[in-house]
DNA sequence: CTTAGGG
DNA sequence: CCCTAAG
């Protein structure tokens, strides 16, 4: 969006989306950073009593200060030298910028270090990370955060740095663009967030709780809820905050994102470069697709100005993918990438024996904590939900208010992509493998799991245009992601069908110890359950009512009051 | 091209 | 997921 000094190019939601992203993420970091700092006993245990009181001072304070504080704490941060933020952060909030600048040792170590243990929380903001969710996050190690990663998105991650997993996480959960998107308000997306993985983790553990199960689809509802407004608003913030927030802060975030980068990341250029280009090429198809046809190359400029770049070549290479994805002709460039796009899984694990080092050990792990992790995780999430209950209500205004701010629904497999480069290529792209089969060349998809968010976003979009419309939830709902066809949600849509109609029976039991492989959000699965039930009854009214209502009326949930 | 259904 | 048929 930003070429030069200026902006020649007109921001295209995704990019504004990635910048608010890079705003939040450095924001958040500071904060949370500071915080934990201040708040870390609290956190390590339960929630404390005093917790909630200070949630709310710091969302007043988030408010109000936010746009200010936030960039003369980024300023700050970037400034490193000067802990204490003398400069221009005092202003107002003397205790902010006191807190930035305890923050900053506490950041650059664990980053360096890279093993450090914990660093923080990643997505909290000061106060209320000490309610919430996050403690759960900051809490985790490495090898559990590899675990939650991987229930959340279904699939392992080589990515070492916490803090990535953890924001990973927390936007897997949130749906993406909450954790993302929002520049102020962070804490209602906390909440959010919280909740949600809360709910997630009980669910899995299957108490058999009627009180869990509930509270949990509260919150999804709730987020939901927010989510749809957020996209109706997706123009108007952009618009307003590109003109305000972007200008001033973008330079500044994207040293420190790069500087971050730099620090945290220590992964081959090459990687760093294909990530890129990956994320690039998706965001032209989406772009195209969703919104503006007439762009063209914009994209590719916008972000080639957009990334400093460490390396000239790295630039270089990326304007190069830029190229090829978006005419196709380049044909030199592709190699590179594509080598890896066609066997993502292989590379990894090729990956991994050259770099036993790192990404071996953590791989191990990742499977061996599986079981034992969970259930830790489980019990700790409970609790956490329970509490969550009291939240929720003022969460939701907050929400709604920052939302039409902020927003973003974007996707977040571009913001990540950009930030940080994902090692394992989770959301920006994994790999559309194209198989040269001696047939002629059957393309073969491999897999890509479907991630919680995902389905979510499904099961939204469902909900709203209905089933059997696809391309138009594909189109709105869905627009973040750029793999998944019209046919994927179908088939997806299918599945959840016969999931949760299998499944709603038994709720103690059976439906809880699903522990292994794929965790399956019971949640969702109701939801799922109860719109197949409205639009069996809007088309078929007599026949089918009867009948699906008899069914499910015996097991969980009837249908929710008052959603869709 | 999009949807539905079978494999 | 892929593939095919039908509107």
């Amino acid at each position: 969006m930003v070429d030069g000094n200026g902006r020649l190019v007109p921001a295209t939601d995704d990019e504004l989306m990635e910048v608010e992203g890079l705003l939040e993420n450095e924001k958040r970091e500071t904060h949370i950073v500071a915080d934990t700092g201040q708040a870390l006993g609290c956190i390590s245990n339960e929630v404390s009593p005093s917790g909630m009181p200070q949630l709310e001072s710091s969302e007043g304070l988030s408010q109000s200060e936010n746009t200010e504080a936030d960039t003369e704490k980024l300023s700050a941060y970037l400034e490193e030298t000067v802990p204490s933020g003398a400069k221009s952060s005092s202003d107002d909030h003397v205790t902010q910028s006191g807190r930035v600048g305890e923050c900053l040792k506490p950041l650059d170590g664990p980053l360096e270090g890279g093993s450090s243990t914990s660093t923080g929380c990643i997505s909290s903001k000061p106060d209320f990370s000490k309610l919430k969710g996050e403690i759960c996050l900051d809490n985790l190690s490495i090898k559990e955060l590899h675990e939650v990663f991987k229930a959340t998105f279904g699939r392992d991650t080589t990515v070492k740095d916490k803090l990535w997993l953890k924001r990973r996480i927390a936007m897997g959960l949130t749906n993406s663009c909450d954790v993302s998107a929002t520049t102020f308000v962070i804490k209602d997306n906390k909440l959010v967030k919280k909740d949600n993985e809360d709910g997630f983790n009980n669910v899995n553990l299957g108490a058999g709780k009627e009180h869990l199960a509930v509270a949990v689809e509260y919150n999804e509802d709730l987020l939901n809820n927010l989510s749809s407004q957020i996209d109706e608003h997706q123009t108007t913030s952009e618009v307003r905050l590109g003109n305000n927030v972007v200008e001033n802060n973008f330079a500044s975030e994207d040293l420190a994102a790069d500087q971050r980068a730099a620090k945290r990341v220590r992964k081959p250029t090459k990687r760093y470069i294909e990530e890129l280009s990956e994320a690039e090429s998706k965001e032209y198809s989406g772009r195209s697709i969703a919104s503006t046809k007439s762009i063209g190359f914009r994209p590719l400029s916008s972000k080639a100005h957009a990334r400093p770049a460490r390396n000239v070549s790295l630039e270089g290479r990326t304007v190069i993918t830029r190229l090829d994805s978006l005419g196709g002709f380049g044909i030199q460039v592709p190699c590179v990438y594509r080598i890896r796009r066609s066997r993502p899984r292989k590379n990894v694990t090729a990956l991994l024996k050259f770099h036993p080092s790192g990404m071996g050990m953590t791989a191990t792990f990742i499977k061996k904590g599986f079981d034992v992790h969970g259930s830790q995780m489980d019990n700790g999430s409970m609790n956490k939900v329970l509490e969550a209950k009291s939240t929720p209500e003022q969460a939701p205004e907050q929400f709604v208010a920052e939302s039409k701010k902020e927003t973003t629904p974007t996707d977040m497999g571009q913001n990540m992509g950009l930030k940080y480069v994902d090692p394992s290529g989770d959301t920006s792209d994994d790999n559309v493998v194209t198989v040269p089969t001696a047939k002629g060349g059957i393309r073969r998809k491999h897999h890509r799991a479907w991630t919680l968010s995902e389905v979510m976003k499904l099961v939204e979009g469902v909900s709203k245009y209905g089933a059997g419309r696809w391309s138009e939830i594909k189109r709105l709902a869905f627009a973040s992601y750029s793999y998944r066809t019209s046919v994927d949600l179908k088939d997806k849509w299918r599945n959840l069908l016969k999931a949760s109609f299998a499944q709603t029976p038994t709720d103690k039991g059976a439906n809880s110890r699903k522990h292994p492989s794929m965790p399956i959000p019971a949640s969702i699965l109701l939801r799922v359950r109860e719109l197949a039930e409205m639009q069996a009854q809007a088309s078929l009214p007599n026949l089918s009512t009867g009948k699906l209502s008899a069914c499910g009326g015996g097991s969980v949930n009837e249908t929710r009051p008052g959603y869709l």
